[in-house]
DNA sequence: ATTGGTATTGTTGTATGCAATATCGCATGC
DNA sequence: GCATGCGATATTGCATACAACAATACCAAT
């Protein structure tokens, strides 16, 4: 039992820094508190949250191999601003895997789930019928949570880290080229998939996830966007 | 250890040090010249590059970032043994994505591409009637490359990452489940499915990539491996 | 012989210093 | 007025120093 003990405090006492830094930096981005193009200046960062260079370092690497940040050699680190094509990339690969997902997290999930999952429905929209930017901001975090959740009860690891990355990677995209900020079907869509998924009717669930991506990127504008500067022009 | 190449060294002058670090590390694990377990202290991979710890522990960074490395704090980095659980999460994951990725390939893959696909299967074969462990590794390095060039004709950057991943921890799951080390049936199986790609055939390709995958997990063993330390079973 | 405790050694975590590089301001020339 | 060249400034890349922690060796006691 000491033993058991022992791990236990261990594991809580030492919280990595530079994973809660990335977190902090990660809910930021996708909450679009920090825009596409915005510098992360390692001193800057490291004052904020009272560490190092090295630790912020750290955190700015593990945002740049998601992609949400892009490092440029003595440059320093950058919020990405994705290309249309890459903004493709990223639905078409969320049409690829989500409904794989969703059909496994059919099969596994509990009622109990079901039910956490349905508060989470009715916190959406609150943020639905409330006006302002924060609500705004916060419907399409809480937008990409439900299909964060829904990843976490497919029982597959791998795939619930891929579907981090690429839910953060659909907030940049719709912070640059969303029309609406938010496709206003989306909610109502949420809930028909959640019913199918109680109903255990996993074809139904999927057929309405491939729906529900398709929505969602058609409330964008991925005609090329303007202000390029020559050096990005030159880099393709 | 012999991991070194200097000309690649030489090549990346200017480049970044960290990632060619990683690059010969990743092919070091994928080539199981550093087994599941091996611990890879920063101090001793400095020496072997000729550059400092904050350089490595970077490019470890990076390797934990995609399941190949474990670090536990304070105590260093070590080349992952993944649980049979998280074998089976691989596949089950090779098994959602990689029929998408040979759907979108074989409709963009071009003639010159396919020749190219044909000569990396003469070379996989003539590994594969070599005998001796060198030969081995190098026939198990030029099955996941198939799967990876595969991937680099999906037009998906996304995608191509994701595979390198999942190709990367297959390599790992193989070197400690695997049975007769690669599965004969792999390369003939390779061959039908480029086959198929080159009629255009996408239908069967992802067919036949399926049973790929499925006869790739099948034989493995993934019965719970005996030797377990007590502290790795009451960290479950 | 085994357990428990303590000193020693080695390794990692973080901060910081220095060199290299990019950025900005300013002056100069056209 | 505008562009160009140059020096000053700021920021990153990397190595290193030191502190914190874990692993090991060693010794004493039962």
């Amino acid at each position: 039992m000491n033993l058991i003990d022992k791990n236990l405090m261990l594991d809580q006492n030492q919280e990595d820094r530079a994973q809660s830094i990335r977190d902090s930096l990660r809910d930021a981005i996708i909450d679009r508190r920090l825009g596409p193009g915005s510098k992360l200046a390692e001193a800057e960062v490291g004052a904020l949250f009272d560490v190092s260079r090295t630790v912020v370092r750290s955190a700015l690497q593990m945002l740049a191999y998601e992609g949400l940040v892009r490092i440029e050699r003595n440059r320093g680190a950058f919020v990405s601003n994705p290309t249309p094509e890459e903004a493709r990339q990223v639905f078409d690969t969320r049409r690829l895997i989500e409904p794989g997902i969703v059909r496994a997290a059919t099969v596994r999930i509990s009622k109990a789930d079901i039910e956490d999952l349905r508060d989470h429905l009715t916190l959406e929209e609150r943020f639905m019928n409330e006006r302002g930017p924060a609500a705004r901001r916060a419907e399409i975090k809480a937008s990409g949570d439900f299909h964060l959740k829904i990843a976490r009860h497919s029982g597959n690891a791998i795939l619930e880290k891929f579907m981090d990355e690429l839910v953060a990677r659909s907030s940049l995209v719709i912070a640059l080229y969303g029309r609406t900020g938010v496709s206003r079907c989306g909610h109502s869509e949420h809930r028909d998939l959640l019913d199918a998924m109680e109903r255990c009717d996993a074809d139904r669930a999927c057929d309405l996830m491939l729906h529900h991506i398709d929505h969602i990127e058609a409330d964008l504008d991925l005609r090329e966007v303007a202000a390029m500067t020559l050096k990005d022009a030159l880099a393709t």
